[in-house]
DNA sequence: CACGATTTGTACCGATCGGTAGGATGGTTC
DNA sequence: GAACCATCCTACCGATCGGTACAAATCGTG
């Protein structure tokens, strides 16, 4: 991590967050370990060694991608939450996750589900630090319906942890079809389904 | 593929289906990337040209362990579509479905979905058989869906093939969280959710 | 028992993996 | 312009990847 840039010697040639952000892509489309060095310095412009001077190892890149992502992607769908009720924000994430998972600026899906859900032994961490970024979407989804809950704003006797799993769930199911090929509009649809839970009477 | 077993020379000293099903838990728990031919030998019990001569190549036994994957673990929540009505077998599916994705008896998760999601562009293939394999189950859903819809057994209105894909998305958005260690309970609680959809009246 | 057929185990193949050493390069500062 | 210095690039490292050659072992058959 270069914290502070240096007042001398030869500057480097490149914009981190440029390469960064190609790097990113390069992870989104085949995942951690489907993601070569080669492919990696290809994709950002740069060789090897910059690569290792500037971001540390390949797990050290993948951090930074996936914290970016985060910062980029994640946060959109994220900052639908502070819709005033709860179906509206449920609503906005979901079709704003559905937006992104099939916007033709990047790849199809979303990095923390094809990054890495299963690794080889010795990359275990990556699935790790992938389930903790999903986690702690579940983790503000379910603080913003509890607070709706709070409010009277859910159908009576909704469950909210469960409810922010089945949102999450149906996100990340949309990432899978996203990935392999799903439209916007198919997507769409699936969201109209599901909003349907929001409304329905209690009880069998 | 040893289609017919021959009359002489020394006999195979493993069974073919035992070993076959080792090597699916391995693909299963770190994917197709992620298990080494090592890795598979290890877990199977044989040596390398005996895998190679048994299953042809790795490429070749993950098509033959998807295969058994889909005839055992795969067709026992797609019976659950011979539920006498729609609600019942989305249920039954939905519920088979999580009680699959946390059986103890196998890794966590489905490997129609950690088997490889993105893959390296030499394994594109591989992205492309789950693809497929998913989009076979989601066919199987739709046409059940169909069927329900001409004898009037889905609310009005209903879009099957919207529902079809929503069901599968939420069964795949579980299998995500299956693989990061959510419970069986957790997954039951959100087909709960889900299930209010199907009983909703339509429109807002 | 000897033969042919098949599987087994060891030991290896070239290619690629992630990662690095060390000299050439280009910029800043005095 | 000269000293300095971080970055760039070529070429390489050991380890592991998927895949295989070859010979010893083990069976049914004559």
């Amino acid at each position: 991590m270069s914290t502070k840039t240096p007042t001398t010697g030869r500057p480097k040639a490149f914009d981190e967050e440029t390469v960064l952000d190609r790097a990113t892509e390069v992870f989104w489309r085949h995942g951690y370990e489907g993601a070569s060095l080669s492919a990696l310095t290809d994709a950002m412009g740069i060789n090897r060694p910059s690569l290792y001077a500037t971001f540390g190892n390949k797990e050290q890149l993948f951090q930074r991608a996936f914290a970016r992502y985060h910062q980029t992607q994640v946060a959109t769908a994220r900052a639908a939450l502070q819709q005033p009720t709860a179906y509206a924000a449920i609503e906005a994430f979901l079709r704003s996750s559905a937006d992104g998972l099939t916007d033709a600026a990047h790849p199809a899906g979303c990095l923390s589900v094809q990054g890495g859900l299963a690794c080889s032994p010795e990359n275990a961490r990556i699935s790790e630090i992938l389930a903790a970024g999903r986690a702690a979407t579940e983790s503000a989804l379910q603080n913003r319906l509890s607070r709706a809950a709070e409010d009277g704003d859910l159908p009576d006797g909704m469950d909210v942890r469960a409810l922010a799993r089945f949102v999450m769930a149906l996100s990340e199911g949309h990432a899978v079809h996203a990935a392999a090929g799903a439209s916007r509009e198919d997507l769409q649809a699936s969201v109209d389904i599901a909003l349907r839970a929001l409304i329905a009477p209690p009880g069998r």
